[in-house]
DNA sequence: GATATTTTGATTGTACACAATCTTTTAGAG
DNA sequence: CTCTAAAAGATTGTGTACAATCAAAATATC
């Protein structure tokens, strides 16, 4: 009798859906106060990136971001239309595309810089609990990679 | 002096972005097992659903999902095309779609029911954090929604 | 120094995810 | 009964995600 096998496979003993439903619905969260700054999501954790190290390689943001050149070379390319970036080859390797921040980039973190506080306003999670998760996310992100 | 906030904008001081890259690496985890009942994830958790429920209308299924039509109606035709489900109107109010698992999607369980156990050998993490993890991202989950 | 291998991005194709809008059907107010 | 409003899916358009493949450039090996 495979009972525990068939108990296993229901959704709501599955660790990964509350994951995968979690970081769904608090990447909604973000949604109204990103829409104001004119980004997505994906493209607001890339200006993150180029808000802390100003110029690195495209794969060096890959690593940083867990996302490939699929991914990143379309966004990169609408972030620079937008004039937040810049790309350019490196001189020394032409493989590598060099990301940097514009100073309109730079501009835009003045108005990001409240985002967080908002949107864990709406969250209202204690501060032990969030730290927790946090720990056990960065645990298992270890894990698996 | 902002500096405070410029704090809370770094990727590593967010919960967002590890809840982010775990959902994708969790995921990812899935791939191989998944390659071979040929289903993708959102497939499989549609699967699932539909293991425990037997029938349910488009609008149960996005509401235990946390998924919109948008989403489903295209991925459920994939899934009637693949012969594990049936779609018909409901008799009583033709506006429901009434979603129902077929003999062959009822024997694709018996394969999916090693899939769990598979992804959480690869992970080896304790069962007491599992179950910590678990808990804090329903809590999460339930204040977000 | 010529050739093979590796590295880095770019491209292509498939599959979500979701906002906005449209259509059909039902339920409600008068 | 009629007209309005609400509900459920379907459709359309934009934006990721990622596997697979390609092309250019650099490095390694001989």
């Amino acid at each position: 009798m495979p009972e525990d096998g068939y108990n296993r496979l229901k959704l709501e003993n599955q660790l990964c859906f509350p994951l995968y439903a979690c970081a769904k619905e608090v990447i909604r969260k973000y949604k109204p106060y990103l829409d104001k700054l004119g980004l997505t999501y994906t493209q607001y954790i890339v200006m993150m990136v180029m808000w802390e190290r100003k110029g690195l390689t495209v794969k060096e943001l890959g690593t940083a971001l867990y996302l490939d050149s699929g991914t990143l070379t379309p966004l990169l390319k609408k972030l620079e239309k937008k004039g937040y970036i810049a790309r350019r080859r490196s001189k020394e390797d032409e493989r590598n595309l060099i990301v940097s921040i514009t100073p309109a980039g730079e501009e835009l973190k003045e108005q990001a810089v409240q985002v967080p506080a908002a949107v864990g306003a709406c969250v209202d999670m204690s501060q032990e609990e969030a730290g927790q998760l946090y720990r056990l996310l960065y645990k298992l992100l270890g894990k698996l990679t």
